[in-house]
DNA sequence: CTAATATTTCCAGAATCATGGAAACGTCGG
DNA sequence: CCGACGTTTCCATGATTCTGGAAATATTAG
């Protein structure tokens, strides 16, 4: 169930250039991610700022963090999306046709 | 087609609170849309903070505004709303299964 | 034309956000 | 233990955003 609050973060996470082009190429990485360094280079980013970002995506819910070896694997939350576009089109049209709940991306391929 | 830039600016018109506030309740009035006046009451807000925040959806392209008489009107885009999510998700997991792009709600029922 | 209604624009102060270099932190190999 | 690697935290500066009262701008009625 999302809030208010937790829509205005992760819609503010999103709302931000380098941020919003690193979440789509989570996105299109799949839910294999990619370590942050290779984030970097690819959207040539310092990584002080890069890691700024990935924290606020990663607050947002946006995104999911995990430790292999040195390197820090971040890859896309599409449930966290699903429920996002969920609540901005609650209710829409007060439920008359053709207005149905969005559906994007399968919420999690293997794990939980 | 959605920009980068359009996509941010979208996100960053609802990213606050009293803005996803109002976007919501369009969403839910359906197409005829809300008079500015109605949606201050609603939300308790001022006119002027109202109107700064519409101004804001409205160049976003998320809202529409059309004059009926003294009152402006403000109506949801849900044109806008699906390109948005459809960026967002842009070839998601690289095309793999379980992937489908996102529909939200008929684009515009009845004009152009 | 004047008054009343509906909404926007103007403005300045307060609050929040983005940037990137340098230093600190966890992790691995020898 | 030590050096190298990958990433984060710290910090100050500059830029952007939000707020709401008062004045200005449309629109309609008499």
């Amino acid at each position: 169930m999302m809030s208010s609050d937790g829509a205005v973060s992760a819609l503010a996470a999103l709302a931000q250039g380098h941020r919003l082009a690193v979440y789509r190429l989570l996105v299109q990485a799949g839910p294999a991610g990619l370590p942050a360094g290779a984030i970097a280079e690819a959207l040539g980013l310092p990584n002080s700022s890069l890691s700024f970002h990935l924290g606020q995506l990663n607050q947002a819910g946006l995104v999911h963090q995990e430790r292999q070896g040195r390197s820090l694997v971040y890859s896309a939350d599409y449930g966290a999306m699903n429920a996002l576009v969920g609540y901005l089109m609650e209710n829409c049209c007060r439920g008359s046709e053709s207005c149905a709940p969005a559906g994007g991306c399968a919420s999690e391929p293997a794990s939980a």
